[in-house]
DNA sequence: CCGGATCCGGTGGGATACTG
DNA sequence: CAGTATCCCACCGGATCCGG
C-alpha cells in the first residue's frame, strides 16, 4: 500500500501526499473543485460571475477552494490594478488537461447513477422489509 | 445548476441526489472507497484478507465503507454459512465498469503529481519570501 | 468588487471494547 | 472471523460580519 501516514503527525498535509491519486482525488473530492473547475472550462470568469454562476456556494468557500486550486495550479488568476477590484479565474493547462480523463468520469456518472440509485434502493426496501 | 439542495433537510441525504457527478463523487471521494474499489479489482478478498492489505484502514472504516459500497451497487457480498462465519467481497459490473474511466483518471494523477507538487512548493516560497 | 476572520454545526474517521 | 457500539476529535463547509 502506498498510504505511509505513519510519521507525519503535521497538520499541514500541504505538500508531497506520498499516493498521487490520494492526493489528487483529496482535493478534487471535496465539495467544490470540481463544480467550480468544469464551470471555468468554457469560460475566464471573475469572482462574483462564479459566485453567481454557481449559485449555492458560499463566498468563502469559494474564495477558499479557489485559492487551493490556485496554489495546485489547476487555475490562473489574474489581478488587474484597477478599483473596484478585478479578478479573473481561468484554468491552467494542466486543469484542461485533467478535466480530459475526468470528462470519462462525469459521463460514467451520468450513464450510471440512475442504476446506483436503484441499487440504493433495493437495499432499503430489504432493510425495511425486516424491520 | 443542478444542485437544489434546497427542502431536504433530512439527515440522510441516502438516495437520489440531484447532481449525478456529486452524487458519485461524494460516495467515491471519500478516504476509503477508491481504495477499497482498486484492492478489490484483481482478486475476491475476505473481511480481514481486504483489512490487511489495505492496512491502515479502521475496521470500522473498512465495515461502514463496504457497506456503502454495496449499497450503491458496486460490490457483492456473498455469506458463507459457515463457523466460523466467512464473508467475500468482490466487485460487481458496475464496479468494474466504474474503474475504466477511473484508471484514466489514476493514470492522470500519475503523470501530473509531480507538477501539482511543484506548484505548491511554488506558492509557499512566495508566501515564505513575502512573510 | 474581492475577499479575510470568526463562530458554529455536521460528519468523516481513528481507538477501543464488545458481540455473534 | 466478521463485524457493532461508543467516544472523541479534526476538518469541511455555511453564516455572518469586517476590511481593502
Amino acid at each position: 500500500m502506498t498510504t505511509t501516514n505513519s510519521v507525519e503527525t503535521q497538520t499541514e498535509t500541504e505538500f508531497d501526499h506520498p499516493c498521487p491519486i490520494r492526493d489528487v482525488l483529496d482535493r478534487i473530492g471535496d465539495q467544490w473543485s470540481l463544480l467550480i473547475l468544469t464551470t471555468l472550462a468554457p469560460a475566464t470568469l471573475r469572482f462574483n460571475e462564479l459566485h453567481r454562476e454557481i449559485g449555492d456556494i458560499s463566498r468563502q468557500m469559494l474564495s477558499r477552494t479557489l485559492k487551493r486550486l490556485e496554489q495546485d495550479g489547476f487555475i490562473e488568476r489574474k489581478i488587474y490594478a484597477e478599483v473596484p477590484p478585478k479578478v479573473e479565474y481561468k484554468l491552467s493547462p494542466l486543469g484542461h488537461s485533467f478535466l480530459e480523463p475526468m470528462q470519462a468520469l462525469i459521463a460514467w456518472a451520468d450513464s450510471n447513477h440512475a442504476q446506483i440509485c436503484q441499487s440504493r434502493r433495493q437495499h432499503r426496501a430489504k432493510k425495511d422489509g425486516q424491520a
